[in-house]
Order: structure tokens, then sequence, then C-alpha cells
DNA sequence: ACTCAAATTGTGAGCGCTCACAATCCTGGC
DNA sequence: GCCAGGATTGTGAGCGCTCACAATTTGAGT
């Protein structure tokens, strides 16, 4: 790694930059000097700041000649209202903050990926701040920081600790969680007791999963779970109504984390047990592990134990074998939460559609090895 | 997907979740009222308001036991300093935007985080900007609204659209570039006229790891390329000097995207080739692109080819086979270019190691089959 | 033409903090 | 014991914008 300690160069600058900045500048900041604000602008016009504010702020009560006069003033020098001023001034929320306890998981950063984007097209800006640990200190610390004045929050409460953050979120800052699928208690709460929560409900497509192998031929479908914020999921939920449902009796959960290195520990202890014939995997992560540890022990995959994953990461399709798995779209969960939290704030809610998780099938499942299948 | 619609409950507070909130939060803020101010500490200290801004900002000339006094208002109001209010008057920066094109790509989400770890640590708020398009107005856009007074930038500049957005940076603003490897004449200009840039430099890497196919005895080495912002990058440069002086001509690059499929199909086409043996991909996901192609064509890895990539993604390890990649170390980088970034503001640059790319060889890569190789 | 309300515009104040400067306080030296 | 000069503290002003309100302009109605 190379990192060049220098400091930028000071005002006197060279051509060749110089030359390369402004290439393709949109129309305003014409010069370069420092920007307009409002005040310069009201001049222009020939207004006061304030009519200048109403304009910018689509306040009704603004004669059309004038606002096309200051609209022009805007324009004619590039002026971009101050974002800092404006929410230093109690004014409209234009910011969220995602508070995160990881932003490379594949869940997590797809869903910041969707806030980016729904926030990027109203004109909001999005921070990011991660829970450091599940330390109360931390989390406290966490959300005072992430709510510093002027900026919205949207928390992805997939484990304890950003769970936490979600409920110390004070009650007079707007606030959407993305949540898991909320279950029993909670499920009902939510019914008298509405938040401003989104998900994804993987309860039936759990379900459908584990439905899906038993179809294949499994005796049983075994399930290595990702950790989970609520006691019990609905993505576990989900598969073991399934197994109920079809009259068997749902073996013990194995407790993994989100990565494949623990899939792979599940896997390799899966993988002695000769009646596991189907794993269902929390996420894909834990089933690439898992695949890996079962191709080791000598059980090809599909062959010898059928495994199915959960997310529909880009790559799984590309795995070898590739993977079914159940697709999740977190992205698209993500602008869920944005549109939400401009409901709560008042601006226009755009409804999103509710794309549902799909089953996926591709090559790592498939009936059972014919010395232990058939029911 | 379900999305509750619902706007939270207003004032009219349950117990249950009222209960929750404060749980464990720290020290600071009792009760819950609004938070304090840098004046409310002043008077609460029995000093004047600037009194307390030397103290928040360390300034020298303040009596020992007046900055205890001060401390401990501050400690008992639980106050925060306004980071808003601050960048308004023109504070010291406190917050970075990173301009990238893709926050999910490997490279950039680590980068990210990394940014995100230092940035915490420091107490600077992140913000997160991606640039649309390679469109003029659209780079303009990104940078624009990055630049929101009060911001410093971290532009990720691995491809084109970014490395325009890089270079429109006004001069007054303080960023730091995260580059590809600088090459040829931009190499040179970089002595002459120092960036602020960091980069992981690959070239030996890209070297070694062509070498290292060699080693095993395979007759070239075929290349599938990422999209380079420069003409001709450093990784391709390191492939084709080892190629060169292992007196080998060095065979057409394929040019690829950033993802698997577009491996897959680069791999397609390599599969075809029986004097394919030894692929070196740009990045892990063309990698495991390649390999799922070969397999297809029959073609096992690393049987009849080798396939090596770039990066070491979490998952590489855990693939089928274990991938051999190079990697790079994309968070630390991340790292290195927030204390750039704090060295150029003033505060003190943190020196950071600097990790190298580093092979590691797994299943993906072996001997040539029999038939074909030696040479 | 004249009144009145509504529509439109402008004024005052301040968000919480930092600058730049002026006003104090203290210390030593004589 | 008095004064210079530094150390320490305080005051004034304003960052760019938004509130709340007051002032002005409209337009309808009679």
């Amino acid at each position: 790694m190379n990192v060049s300690g220098h400091t930028r160069a000071q005002p006197p600058l060279d051509d060749a930059s110089a030359e390369l900045r402004r290439e393709g500048a949109d129309a305003g900041a014409p010069g370069g000097s420092r920007s307009a604000t409002i005040n310069d602008v009201a001049s222009a016009a020939g207004v006061s700041y304030q009519t200048v504010s109403r304009v910018i702020n689509g306040h009704p009560s603004v004669r059309a000649s004038t606002r096309e006069q200051v609209l022009e003033a805007i324009a004619r020098l590039g002026f971009r209202p101050n974002r800092v001023a404006r929410a230093l001034a109690g004014g409209r929320i234009q910011a969220v903050t995602v508070l995160a306890s990881n932003t490379t998981l594949y869940g997590q950063r797809s869903a910041i990926q969707g806030i980016e984007e729904a926030a990027r097209i109203a004109d909001f800006a999005v921070g990011v701040r991660v829970i450091e640990s599940e330390a109360p200190a931390d989390v406290a610390d966490a959300v005072d920081r992430a709510m510093e004045r002027g900026s919205a929050l949207i928390v992805i409460a997939f484990d304890r600790a950003s769970q936490r953050a979600l409920a110390e979120v004070p009650r007079d800052v707007p606030v959407v969680g993305i949540v898991e699928t909320p279950v029993g208690d909670e499920a009902r709460l939510l019914t008298t007791q509405p938040k401003p929560w989104v998900w994804i409900d993987d309860r039936q497509a759990a379900s459908d999963a584990t439905a899906y192998l038993l179809s294949l031929g499994h005796k049983t479908v075994h399930y290595v779970a990702i950790p989970s914020s609520t006691s019990s999921s609905q993505r576990l939920a989900g598969w073991q109504s399934a197994l109920r449902e079809a009259g068997i009796a749902a073996p013990e959960p194995i407790a993994a984390q989100w990565d494949p290195r623990s899939g792979f520990e599940a896997g390799r202890l899966l993988a002695g047990d000769p009646a596991v014939t189907a794993v269902l995997c929390g996420n894909d992560d834990l089933a690439l592990g898992v695949v890996k540890a079962m191709h080791q022990a000598g059980r090809p995959v599909p062959g010898s134990v059928s495994v199915v994953g959960f997310d529909d990461v880009p790559q799984a399709e590309f795995y070898t074998p590739a993977l079914t798995t159940v697709r999740l779209d977190f992205t698209e969960l993500g602008r869920a939460a944005f549109a939400a939290l401009q409901a709560q704030i008042g601006a226009a809610p755009t409804a999103r559609p509710r794309p549902r998780p799909q089953l996926i099938v591709r090559e790592s499942s498939g009936p059972p090895p014919a010395g232990s299948g058939g029911r």
C-alpha cells in the first residue's frame, strides 16, 4: 500500500489540473468564487431573502412572476441552499443517517444501497454510522451521534446491538427500523402499537423452501441459523411449520454466525450424520460454507446432500454448484424504508411495490441419494 | 415485503417502549429535554461561552482549574457540541463524504468500511454519495452535493465516473483520492505534482501471481481485465512484465466488467482454446465466473485450467475449488485515506503501516495438465 | 370609489457555534 | 510597590438559513 503523504498544492495552481477541474461542470457556479447565498439571490432578483427562502421551499404564496425571477436568479448564480445552515435554522430535514452494525454483509449493504439511491433522488444527504458493539455505552453513543440535529434515522436492526439502538432512539426523532419479520408478541404488539418498521416477510419463503426440499424426497430438512435478534425468527418458524405440516419433527437447528466459516463449521457437524440429506441455511454465506464442508467430507452436493441458502447474492449463480436460494430484495427494502421515512416526515410517500421473497432453484438441491431418500 | 405504513405514535407514549428507551444510556443527557448548548454549559460553569468553546476545542490557553470546571459542567449536563452549528460557524471540519460509483463491489465497500471505522474513531461523521453515471452533469452534481459546506471528501476513483469526479473537486476543498496504482505519465506527474492520493501498489503482486503460475509449468498466462480508469493498469502491467521476463509474448487480455457474469463470458471464450491453461483475473468475481465457465466446458479447475483472482473476498476460501488469489487490503486502504485526509486538514496524521498485497495460494491453481504443460 | 379580507412580501430574531478582537488577569522585573 | 507583557477571559459579530410576525399589496365585493 502506498500513501502519498504530501499535502495538496496550495493556491499557486498548475494549468494542467486547472484545466481538468471545471470541465463539464453544470450551468451553475460560474467562476468558482464562494458559492452564492440566499442573500445574493435576493438582491439579484430584487426581492427579500425571505421570498427566496419561500421559493426554494416551495411555499405556495409567492406570485408566479416573482417566483420566475427568483428562479432565474438562482439559476444564474448557481445557487445551492446550504444544507448545514438549513439544518441549524431548524428547517425541513434533508438528511438520513443509517445506523447499522455492519455495512459489508449482503443484506445490510444492499439495504444501504437502496436507501442511498432513494435518498439521492429525494435530494437527501445520507450518512452512515456503524454500531461498534452491543455495549450500552456504544449503542447510546451511536444513536446520539447519528441523531445530531438535522438528520432522520434509519436503523438496520438485524441483530441485538442495532435492535437496542432502534429502541433507544428518542421518540421525537423521525426513524424507520429495518427489522426481521416480527413474530409472536412483537407482531401482536404491532397491531396495537404500529411502528415505522419495514421488513421482508420471509416466513412463507422459508416454509416454501423447506416444502420444496421435502417434495424432492428428503425425509427431513436441517436448518443452520443466522443469529437472530428476536428469540425465534420467522425464517426459523417457516421452516418449522413446513416440517410440522409434513408431520416431521424438526431437528435441532444449528446456531451459526453470518459468515462462511461459521457455515463451514456447521457443515462439518452435519456432514458426519448420514441422516442429513437436506440443509436450509440462514444465508448464502452459510450455505457456501456448508457446501464446502460437505465437499471436503466426501459428500457431494447435491448428490449426497442438498443445500439451500437465503439472500441470492449476485455470486450464488456462479458458485459450484450454483446455489439454490431464496431471493430477498434488500435493495428494495432499503428504498421502502426511505419511503416510510418520507411519509413520516410529511414528504409525499411514494408507495412502493412489495416484491416477495422467491425461491430460486439452481444446482445445489436435488433428490436425496438412492440409499437414504424416499419417505 | 411488508411495509408498515403507519406513522409513529405521537406523544401519548406507552410505558413498555418508554422503558426501553433510555435504558443504559451513558452518563449524560439526563431527563431527555432538548440537549444542552454551549451557553448552558457556560452559565453552569460560571464562565463565558467562549471559554467553553475553547475547552471543547482543546485550545491551550485555558487555566487548568477553569478547564476542570467546564469539563465538569459538560459532563453533568451531558453536553455534546452540535456538529451542524459548528460547521456553519466555520469551525474545524468534522465530516467526510465518500464519493463512489458503487458501494457494493468488494473493493469499494471495504474501503468505505475502513473509512467509516477511522472516521468514527476520530469522531467524524461520514456521508456516502453515489455517482449515478459518467455524464458530466451527474458527476458535477455528485461533487457539488458532496461538497456541501463543512465536509471533506474522499473519492473512490476506480472508474471513469469517479475519476472525473476527483478531477472536478475544487482545490479549496480537502480531498483524498483512492485510486488505481498510478502509471506512466500519471506516476511521473505525481513526483512533481504530489496529490493526496492513496493506492495499493498491485503491480508487483500481479507480476508475482503471473510468475507463480509460470513456475507451475504453464506455458503462458491469460488475463481477464476489470475496466480500468487509466488506459493501462498496473495490474495489467505487472502481468505483462512477468510474461516478458519469462520471454513469453503476452496474449491479448480479455476485457471484462466487474461482475461474475462477465467473468463467465470471458471464461467461455477462453475455455474453447486448449492453449489456455492459466487465467489471471482482475478480481475474484471474475475468477468465480471463469471457474464456472471452465467447469461447464468440461475443463476442471485446477486439473485442466488454473484460475487466480484478485481481492481475496471473504468467500474465496470457501469457493469450490478454494480460490487462489491476491489479497488486497482495501479496508486498510480506507483507513489510510482517512489518515491522509486528517493530515491534510491539519489533524495529527496517524501514520499507517503499509500492508502489501499478498498472493494466497489455494486450490484453484496447479500444474498444467500432462498433455499441454511443460515448457 | 371604498372597505375588507386574502394574498403576498418584508422585518426581526435566532439556531449553536466559531471567528476576530478587546478586556481583563496574572506574573515577573525593576 | 509599580509596570510591562504574556496568559487568560470576555465581547461583538456573523455563518446561511428558517422561524414568527408585521407590513404591504392585491382583489373582490358593495
